[in-house]
DNA sequence: CATTTAATTCTATATATGTAGAGTTACTTG
DNA sequence: CAAGTAACTCTACATATATAGAATTAAATG
């Protein structure tokens, strides 16, 4: 029984930021500082995720050397239905879905 | 009139580990933790150093992705010259000349 | 010798990734 | 409902680079 317990604040906040921007890919550093959610949190949610095919990756060089490259993330075709029904869900519950982290002030 | 100054310790130390192994290349990061001198204060030196024609670069990628490429450095021939007086000219003068972190203990 | 100036160092921050291990929370099972 | 377990989060650290601005130090100059 895969992804038996609900999703976390968190995972439904990166889910929602997600959402919000279907088809885009995004990096962990920028979802990090957008939702104020630190690396040692937002890591492990991105590869579950991914693990669960919700989100497909891809690196990206840096144009300027020294830069670590970058992990980009998406949703797939099942990982938006996934995440509409999770954020939904959370929604009617009234769970609090932060969509950035200024919405949590 | 470039280089007026004496070298200062800390230029001396990474001068020092250069000569030790003239030839080889080495890495900010690795030095900097063998040395214990900041990033702030060794990239400075080894920007300086190389401004001035004592060290060469070049850049090697990391095997692993997310991990940042390493900038690397090592004497050119007109700077092993350079280091090999500095670095005599301060163990005549006694000044302490730091072969490695434990060294100074 | 005191002041000025230029060179250098230091502290903090930024860019990006990730892991280890401890602690917490949610879910299940008896 | 209590206790166990699995999932998850958090803190700290590691990998590597570099810059900005403040503070300091060394050398020159008066």
């Amino acid at each position: 029984m895969v992804m038996a317990r609900r999703p976390s604040s968190q995972t439904l906040a990166v889910s929602a930021l997600f959402l919000e921007s279907t088809g885009q890919w995004h990096h962990g550093y920028d979802i990090s500082k957008r939702l104020r959610i630190p690396s040692g949190t937002l890591y492990p949610i991105l590869m579950r995720l991914s693990d669960r095919g919700h989100l497909e990756t891809r690196w990206t060089e840096s144009e300027t050397p020294g830069r670590p490259a970058r992990h980009m993330y998406r949703l797939t075709a099942t990982g938006r239905d996934w995440a509409a029904v999770a954020v939904a869900d959370a929604r009617r519950q009234n769970l609090g879905v932060r969509q950035t982290a200024e919405g949590m002030a």
